[in-house]
RNA sequence: GCUCGCUUGGUGUAGCCCGGCCAAUCAUAUUGGCCUUUCGAGCCAAUGACAGGGGUUCAAAUCCCCUAGCGAGCACCA
């Protein structure tokens, strides 16, 4: 099976699932997953070149492993070659009618005047195209197929034209005659041997028109199937690359990793494990209707994933007030790193003097708070005087357990969302959190630790609850 | 307009090809309870769907027809 894409950015979300479940099938049915760049349109679809490696490193993300890796543009080559064989055989033929026109023939149902040109002529015609002899839009190779199907999308469609701008990739700068995707990626299924197509339902007709050139040269058609478009809630920004490329040149977003956009390399730096954005996009199966994925399901599976090894930690968002400690605390908490897991240990926090929790979490004037990890305290105003550390409080009494930070040392910490960035204050030792390391602020959610800045600020990219 | 396709609970999915075992599966979600020094994890329970209408049949989510809604293609884009 294989993965065609365009590499004309980053993915976004929606791409993920065709790497996902080809691969997962391949490796179900001991299948070959083949990456195969269609960048066969240097102009309207222009390729990035840095886009190539971007993909492979997303499908890598994925947790998958191309057993090949093809460039349409290196094989200009072979389409050619396949071109003079089906000219050879009568099935194609250039046509110069301009677009309209020829248009407005193929919609009468009529055949345009190069329609019966013996092959000889054709074939020069074509070699005149390759050594770019023509310029764009003067001549195209049209492959011969039922000028009255009644679709009218399958009669005699274009197979190569002359793009006048220079392909990005060096190899392919001289080129001009191009081959057009039916043509170009019906010959690479059959020539890499891939067996089962799966493909978007913008492309329903493609196999229909490829069959055509299939039945020229009696090979046999792959299995296809068409699916529908995902659609991923919870995003305010549209999932569609020119879109996001227009946000980030607009500067509402800070790049294609921004927790805002709705890319692959947004969630890889949430944290976000590409398994749990695999698993999800297999559970969509391959239906033709259009489907909405559901971001909790994708968080769902990562929680899975992430929950038994992500430390925990305080961070107090930034609606919060201190409090000045009375009584006797004692001098250290020591709420536990990970609590179904007492031999990772505990992490000892310094209270200091002053506490800070958050806005919601205030206890009413004389009411009690537990602050884990730590013990009971009374609130008397502005102070938390000490009320003991029996935990009858918390089962028999009903004390709220909250998470909190010393107001003095707490470490100021960035946290990126999907709804903004949040300022708030971990605790201490979450200055020496490594960056790439997964998290969970307890009561808050996972975060994947992004930096560590030089001007005492922690970066951290939210996850999800 | 022409051509092609889709429609199971909030979301996704199984079942549909080969009608009965489907008063419809599983996951996610939501709500409630238990447990827990997290609103995480775990456990339990509840909620909730065959687009509508005809027909065939002893029997229809499954077959046929019509209607509605949605989508795609009709490019010298992929």
């Amino acid at each position: 099976m294989r993965c065609a894409p365009n590499p004309n950015g980053p993915w976004h979300i929606g791409h993920a699932r065709m790497p996902a479940v080809i691969g997962t099938y391949a490796e179900e049915y001991d299948g070959e997953f083949i990456v195969r760049f269609d960048d066969t349109d240097p102009e309207t679809k222009r390729p990035l070149l840095w886009a190539y490696d971007e993909i492979l490193d997303e499908i890598d993300y994925l947790g998958f492993e191309p057993a090949e890796v093809y460039r349409a543009s290196d094989r200009l080559e072979t389409y050619y070659d396949h071109a003079r064989r089906l000219i050879e055989k009568g099935g194609a033929y250039t046509c110069s009618c301009p677009a309209g026109e020829f248009s407005d023939l193929k919609n009468d149902a009529e055949p345009c005047p190069h329609r019966d040109k013996d092959p000889e002529t054709t074939m020069a015609e074509f070699e005149s195209m390759v050594d770019g002899e023509y310029e764009s839009g003067e001549m195209v190779l049209r492959v011969k197929t039922d000028i009255e199907h009644k679709n009218p999308a399958l009669r005699d469609w274009v197979a190569f034209r002359i793009i006048d701008t220079p392909h990005p990739r060096e190899a392919a700068e001289d080129d001009r005659c191009w081959p057009m995707l039916d043509f170009q990626s019906g010959v690479d299924d059959h020539l890499t041997g891939v067996t089962h197509i799966i493909r978007g339902i913008d492309l329903q007709d493609s196999a229909k028109r490829q069959r055509f050139v299939y039945d020229y040269f009696d090979w046999e058609y792959p299995e296809v199937i068409h699916w529908g478009h995902v659609q991923v809630d919870e995003y305010d920004v549209k999932m569609s690359t020119s879109t996001i490329g227009e946000l980030i040149e607009a500067g509402d977003l800070d790049g294609w990793d921004d927790p805002r956009a709705p890319t692959l390399p947004s969630v890889e730096r949430r944290g976000i494990r590409g398994e749990a954005l695999v698993e999800a996009m297999v559970g969509l199966g391959t239906s033709t209707s259009n489907v909405d994925l559901a971001m909790s399901t994708v968080y769902a599976n990562n929680r899975e994933l992430i929950d038994d090894e992500a430390d925990r930690y305080f961070f107090v968002r930034e609606d919060h007030a201190d409090f000045t400690l009375a009584g006797e605390p004692p001098e250290t908490a020591s709420p536990p790193v990970h609590p179904d897991h007492e031999d990772r240990g505990t992490r000892d926090i310094d209270p200091g003097n002053r506490v800070r929790i958050e806005e919601p979490d205030v206890p009413a004037d004389g009411e009690r708070v537990w602050l884990k990890g730590f013990g009971c305290f009374r609130r008397d105003g502005e102070t938390f005087e000490y009320a003991g550390d029996d935990i009858a409080a918390v089962r028999e009494e009903g004390v709220d357990v909250i998470h909190w930070v010393p107001a003095d040392s707490a470490t100021l910490t960035r946290m990126r969302t999907m709804d903004g960035d949040v300022i708030g204050y971990a605790e201490p030792g979450f200055r020496e959190a490594d960056p790439d390391e997964v998290v969970q602020f307890e009561r808050v959610g996972f975060a994947r630790v992004d930096r560590q800045e030089a001007d005492d600020e922690t970066v951290a990219y939210f996850a999800h609850e």
